[in-house]
DNA sequence: GCCTATCTGACAGCATTATGACAAAACAGG
DNA sequence: CCTGTTTTGTCATAATGCTGTCAGATAGGC
């Protein structure tokens, strides 16, 4: 099951986009385009890409600001440049931002498509780490997630399927503030986009099974604006 | 503690060769020599790299040939090919060997220094070496945007995003002096225009974190009618 | 169709962020 | 140096918007 993996091309020249648009389609991926940087800021915000293709030439904000602007908030996400300027500056510059790579127009296609799905594939590995620990104690209380259970000295609590995924999610990234969309990501999937009471209610229920005064949590700690990070103890 | 990362660097020219690896050693990495494909494929078998700098003209065994024997056993090894050859076709065909970037040679120095930097890194994390490079050392404070807390003797604090996003730019940016402009474009947003004043409330609060004299602030200094600058010592 | 798991929407409460007032400092020009 | 003007430091208070909470709706398996 390859998952549809997403794409945002961000790009003025109409007919250039649709040139790349149509190539990436035929490549198997999702293309969701924006025309100026206002807007790809816009929607880095509301969605989740797995590559951005960034001219640097676009209007409202160049590329330069829109990738220092997304690497403020996301370190990982691969961005790929595409530019008509072709000095080492210019790379240089791109480089710097914090950009993977760099591609100067007019490029050769199947060159674009293979660094697609090289950069593409990288990001996979560096977001998506599978540690398969499969039970962990917190306190007095034991969590097996191979049956599911929460065993304390009252007896056990069964979770449920997204229960035990969320749980496992929050306590591999233990100490780490993991955003509201990375774990819709990886809980809910690409394409489901739950309302986001949905992910507090879970966070309601690990409180009361593990005895949390949610004023003052010890395990499950909200961070405003952002997520929930969980720390032991 | 961070460790010192090795390079297998990969080229005939002994010339070149000699200004790459003094570049490179004066970056800090240690640098391994091969002059040719079979030397090469020999000590990637016998030691560990973090990235391998791989010319495609060298004698016995062209870099494609090298890469591709060397992806028949490790996938992950950050590949930089070096080459004079710059057609898309040349490009197209390093890549497809499985090299993640390629880069032609009369090349920009600079420009090698970042690729080699962002590929290391790449590696680090597919490997799961590192997690993310996400911290701060400040005098005896350590600052965590993973965790978005401060630490210090007298405990942890607890960073509101709009501060860890503010306390980054700064730090990123150290040295430099950040306009107020381009803090509330990359901080705020470039349709959010939040009254001066609530600039400097953030400040104020990182010297309170910080333990700084306000009138003769180590870290935050304000630059009168532009914007602040943060400083490490 | 029943039962459980999951989702939604409303609302209260509160943490975070923004504002405005004023004091203190920096600067420019005489 | 002095003075008027502008900018920054500081704080109390207001506004905003996120989270906690829950009851009821919906979906999905059997």
């Amino acid at each position: 099951m390859s998952a549809i993996y997403r794409i945002l091309l961000v790009e003025d020249e109409e007919h250039l986009a649709e040139v790349i648009r149509l190539n990436l389609e035929l490549e198997g991926y999702k293309v969701i385009y924006a025309r100026d940087g206002v807007e790809a800021l816009k929607m880095f915000k509301e969605e989740r890409f797995n590559l951005i293709l960034l001219d640097i030439m676009i209007p409202r904000l160049t590329g330069i600001d829109v990738c220092e602007r997304i690497r403020l908030e996301n370190e990982d996400i691969p961005i790929l440049f595409l530019s008509a300027k072709n000095t080492g500056e210019d790379r240089v510059r791109g480089l710097r931002a914090g950009a993977h790579d760099y591609l100067t127009k007019p490029f050769n296609l199947e060159e674009l498509l293979l660094k697609v799905s090289i950069l593409i594939k990288m990001g996979l590995k560096t977001t998506g780490e599978i540690s398969s620990f499969n039970n962990y104690q917190l306190g007095d209380q034991f969590i097996d997630f191979d049956t599911y259970t929460i065993t304390n000295q009252e007896g056990q609590i069964q979770l449920t399927k997204k229960e035990a995924l969320l749980l496992k999610l929050l306590i591999e990234k233990k100490n780490q503030v993991v955003s509201r969309e990375e774990i819709l990501e990886k809980v809910w999937g690409y394409d489901v986009f739950p309302s986001t009471r949905t992910i507090d209610n879970f966070i309601l229920a690990f409180r009361k099974y593990f005895k949390e005064n949610p004023r003052d949590p010890r395990y499950f700690h909200s961070v405003r604006g952002v997520g929930y990070k969980f720390t032991d103890g």
